[in-house]
DNA sequence: TTGAGTTTGTTCAATCTTGAACTATAATGT
DNA sequence: ACATTATAGTTCAAGATTGAACAAACTCAA
């Protein structure tokens, strides 16, 4: 089977960061449930409590969601009472992203979820590791945000 | 914002490894665009040429998805003439999955150019950092696999 | 001004994914 | 044998996600 790629360094590596970046996901999605917090809706509100004030386009990007996702699922978030879009004066097409006080909770309690989860994964390395491991995957981002090779969201 | 997880290195560190695995996944899925494959029958693809004769269960497990995904895609992909699924004659409940001789040659296609894209991502690393990813990440995997808090598929 | 081109967000239909309920087969215990 | 329980796969309806077409607002040059 040596025509096969799973012996090659650069591959097997890499399944495990896919593997371990799944089981993640699972996780979480499941530590988010208790808190009546779905996965999608996590990722808007911490990305709020991060960056107030951002517009669809840019959350969007930051995500790796298209537009429209957001455009379906903002309306629910305001329904729930979580999240405020104002119509930016400057320009009247954009529409500017805040959580309400109830949002900022629900996202603090996601986020405090999330940060015990990674507490306890990266227990399996020290600080140092940790911030290699960091270190390595900034590199590798750098190189392919560098060339874009293919790949825009609508 | 000292009470906020973005500066905690384990935080931070993860973040670099969930970025680079959505860029991943992006250009992936682009370049398999190319050759008519989507990411969700590539994967199926890729997991028959590595395991030929898998069960649904067990596939559905090891691309982290429910095995009802696989009771609706499979059927596609038969159609396609990519996949073959035949019943056990020990366990008349199990399909065994196989490729096509054509599903084999996508697949190759397939897996020729997640090579590319990875040996062109791994080129930020060296090969010894390279595998030092892999050992951490590994490490993880044990390390959430030892306490499966939550969390398993239907 | 006007008009072409760009950017932001929305709508809609098509596709993907999921979980729960279901069927069929197998394994276990008595 | 029989009843119970467990497992493999399917179906179906609900929910999520996408891309293309669209409308509204902005930019900028002539």
């Amino acid at each position: 089977m040596s025509d096969l790629p799973w012996d090659r360094p650069r591959f097997k590596n890499w399944v495990a960061v896919a593997r371990v970046h799944s089981l993640w996901a699972q996780q979480l999605a499941a530590m988010l449930a208790e808190h009546g917090l779905k996965m999608n809706q996590f990722d808007i509100l911490a990305n709020l409590l991060y960056e107030p004030g951002v517009t669809q386009q840019r959350l969007a990007e930051r995500i790796f969601v298209g537009r429209s996702n957001l455009s379906m699922a903002l309306p629910d978030l305001e329904t729930l009472g979580w999240v405020r879009r104002d119509t930016d004066d400057e320009d009247r097409r954009v529409r500017r992203l805040f959580l309400t006080p109830e949002g900022e909770r629900i996202a603090r309690l996601g986020l405090a979820a999330e940060t015990r989860l990674l507490d306890d994964m990266m227990n399996a390395l020290t600080e140092a590791e940790c911030n290699q491991l960091g270190d390595y995957m900034r590199r590798i981002n750098d190189h392919l945000r560098r060339k874009p090779t293919t790949g825009q969201k609508s």
